[in-house]
DNA sequence: AAAAAAC
């Protein structure tokens, strides 16, 4: 079976010998004769099964005749990350190269400026993620009346990040006569539900998930004391022969941590993580690749999709919390029958979260020891309760990762607000914990701030005395009890 | 216990 059997152009069959693959993988012998004969796709399978080239390499012949018209793009891909949108748009590059096809990338981060120009002289091919899609789309800037094929890609890690209400706005502004390609690596009942309002009788593809079985991953847990893991990881990455490595970590904060002290001690590491800018996430992503850096200190971002040649380790300095990340992380190594090894640090009390790794991947991790450092076991059930039970009765005074803010903790703080620092000497230390409510930070909690009574002139933004007199003492809405504060007639501009 | 994504 080759790439001229599934019935690709010859301009597409070149760019692909050219870089250098010969055999198609199962989902693309599936895949892309069906997205040439134009048909729907309900596609079960996750990066590194070939699934990109499955619907790029048939994209591109399919859009080989036409032209775009300004604004009005003729298919639309959406990714969750921006790294993975990048990915993909690389892979129209390579692939498209001798066929002429226009392509926007639209991805947050990056200015508007390129993005605009690049819409307005048409696209055949829109790489996006979905809020700067719809920023544009807001701005006037983009039609979606032209898009003839729709790809939603990694469609169960959207609904993980909370962009399936974006993705369905989205889809209801394509037109309803069109070509869809979904992607998902795995289907629960939301993804499903999507799936048959977007998809008509579509050809369901379901490639086997080589890397929940993992056989080529050999795979290891060290149960360590959070402390321990910096030196137990070095120690490792010593011992091991790692050609390359991404080192996972649960918390950006952590990500950071660990790529400093990495590079503290004389290895060539690198950090990636969301709360970096674009461009840096973009140039770390490029060394890494290029060799330059080897070792790549991550945050999640990193675990689907992205795709580096031949990884020889991955490492988790965490647990991760939700048991199909485990999955999406390890896959980054033994791939394309590469051998690959893959080692998580655990503490005692990750008990749960190991037991649902175990339970989906089918088999125990097997335990290792690490000379030199004190290797534990994971803690029962009960004995998790225990503890956290008696870690709440008695807090740690002082935060050993050295996070918490200087007056955060049990001792007793001065009241903020006041001139005179006011200590909280007479409560009992238990109650002292309890710190006076605040209003909450979480953005999602925070209650939506009222429009303010305009007493400004619309079209001159001054105030406008004469509209906040005849207010009078009442104010709308609340009937005849106004709180005084209400009632406060604002400073003169 | 988190991370990801729009300004």
């Amino acid at each position: 079976m080759s790439f001229v059997d599934l019935g690709l152009s010859p301009e597409v069959v070149q760019a692909v010998t050219d870089t250098g693959y010969t055999t198609p993988t199962p989902i693309q012998a599936q895949a892309i004769p069906q997205v040439l004969m134009g048909r729907d796709i309900l596609g079960c399978a996750q990066t590194g099964t070939g699934k990109t080239a499955g619907f790029t390499l048939p994209m591109i012949d399919i859009l080989a005749n036409g032209r775009a018209r300004a604004r009005m793009p003729r298919s639309l891909i959406l990714e969750p990350t921006r790294e993975l949108a990048a990915q993909v748009s690389e892979n129209f590059e390579k692939y498209g190269k001798y066929s002429k096809l226009s392509m926007a990338l639209l991805i947050g981060g990056v200015a508007f400026g390129d993005q605009e120009k690049a819409l307005d002289r048409g696209v055949d091919v829109l790489i996006a993620t979905p809020g700067r899609l719809l920023d544009h789309f807001e701005r006037g800037r983009i039609l979606l009346n032209d898009v003839k094929i729709l790809v939603i890609d990694e469609a169960d890690r959207m609904l993980d990040m909370g962009f399936i209400p974006d993705v369905e706005k989205i889809v209801s502004l394509l037109p309803p006569l069109r070509q869809t390609l979904f992607f998902s690596a795995t289907m629960p009942p939301e993804i499903k539900r999507l799936a048959d309002a977007f998809l008509q009788n579509p050809k369901e593809i379901t490639v086997a998930r080589q890397s929940t079985t993992a056989e080529t991953v050999e795979q290891g847990l060290i149960v360590v004391e959070d402390e321990d893991k910096r030196p137990a990881l070095r120690q490792l990455l010593r011992s091991e022969e790692v050609r390359n490595a991404i080192i996972f970590c649960n918390r950006k904060r952590d990500v950071d941590i660990v790529g400093k002290s990495l590079k503290k001690h004389g290895f060539n590491a690198g950090v990636l993580h969301g709360d970096m800018t674009q461009s840096a996430r973009t140039e770390m992503l490029e060394k890494f690749k290029a060799g330059e850096v080897t070792i790549l200190v991550a945050s999640d971002v990193a675990a689907r999709g992205i795709d580096v040649a031949m990884l020889s380790h991955v490492f988790n300095f965490d647990v991760p919390i939700h048991a199909e990340d485990y999955v999406h992380r390890i896959g980054r190594t033994g791939r394309a029958g590469n051998l690959g090894k893959a080692f998580t640090f655990a503490k005692p009390d990750d008990t749960k979260f190991v037991a649902a790794i175990e339970g989906i991947i089918n088999k125990p991790i097997p335990r290792l020891t690490l000379e030199g450092t004190e290797t534990l076991e994971l803690l029962s059930d009960e004995e998790v309760a225990a503890e956290r039970k008696r870690r709440r009765r008695a807090p740690k005074r002082d935060d050993a990762r050295g996070t918490s803010k200087p007056d955060a903790g049990g001792q007793p703080q001065p009241f903020h607000g006041t001139k005179a620092a006011v200590h909280r000497r007479d409560v009992a230390p238990s109650e002292a914990v309890e710190r006076p409510e605040r209003p909450s930070r979480d953005r999602f909690e925070r209650p939506r701030r009222e429009r303010e009574p305009s007493f400004r002139d619309r079209d001159t933004d001054r105030p406008r005395r004469d509209r906040r007199d005849d207010l009078g003492p009442s104010v709308l809405g609340f009937g005849d009890h106004v709180p005084a504060f209400m009632l406060r007639v604002p400073p003169a501009a």
